[in-house]
DNA sequence: ATATTATATGAGCATATATTCATATATTAA
DNA sequence: TTAATATATGAATATATGCTCATATAATAT
């Protein structure tokens, strides 16, 4: 017999979008490309669009999408802007996913 | 001067398409808030729908999604089908977001 | 067999997302 | 000032995604 009924917790709005944000970040390939590349080396743009084989827009386009949620950021340098990325919490997720998808 | 240069890991599809598709299945509110709900109490669908105020077919679409990439399993009792979490990886890292994101 | 209950499924639709092209901006170098 | 270089941005497009409705399936109870 059931007496004890737990409370169920429920997620309050702003949780729920900053948790829903962030795995947002990370679902898809070619943000977690860069951020993966990142995570191994600070690059430029071009560097990265040059590493990964991606259109400059393409790359600017999610670079600024990740640093509008601050997952990177940059320093420049003349007129090149070097990413790397900005988040650990956020960076050990995702290598420890990367590690766990790769161990089967 | 920069001598050595670092070797880059790239990402394998097998492995970029397995993260991908992990962090799609948290990125969703929805499906947050459905296994927020199993991480705390076993629910049949018609459970789910009541409690998080959702149609029944939305639930079961997205048990679907979660049953095909094994993050959820379910136990049958008659016609009530009970849903709970299956991943425990993907759980705790469900669960330590969701801290993170509260203590803002 | 029929009705009831619980869940699953398919089609349609509206919205969100990712990429590309073209172009703008901004800094540096000559 | 002009040209070159690096990056950012806006619009357009194609695709993906999530929800809903209607209906199918399947097990149980009468």
């Amino acid at each position: 017999m059931n007496t004890k009924q737990q409370p169920i917790k429920n997620l309050d709005e702003e949780t729920l979008f900053l948790v829903s944000q962030t795995f947002k970040a990370l679902c898809d390939p070619t943000r977690i490309r860069i951020l993966h590349l990142l995570s191994q080396k600070e690059c430029s743009v071009n560097e990265i669009a040059g590493k990964l084989d991606l259109k400059q827009s393409t790359v600017s386009h999610q670079l600024r999408f990740l640093k509008n949620l601050r997952l990177v950021k940059y320093k420049r340098e003349k007129t090149t802007y070097y990413y790397s990325p900005d988040d650990e919490h956020v960076m050990k997720i995702l290598n420890e996913t990367i590690d766990h998808a790769r161990h089967h």
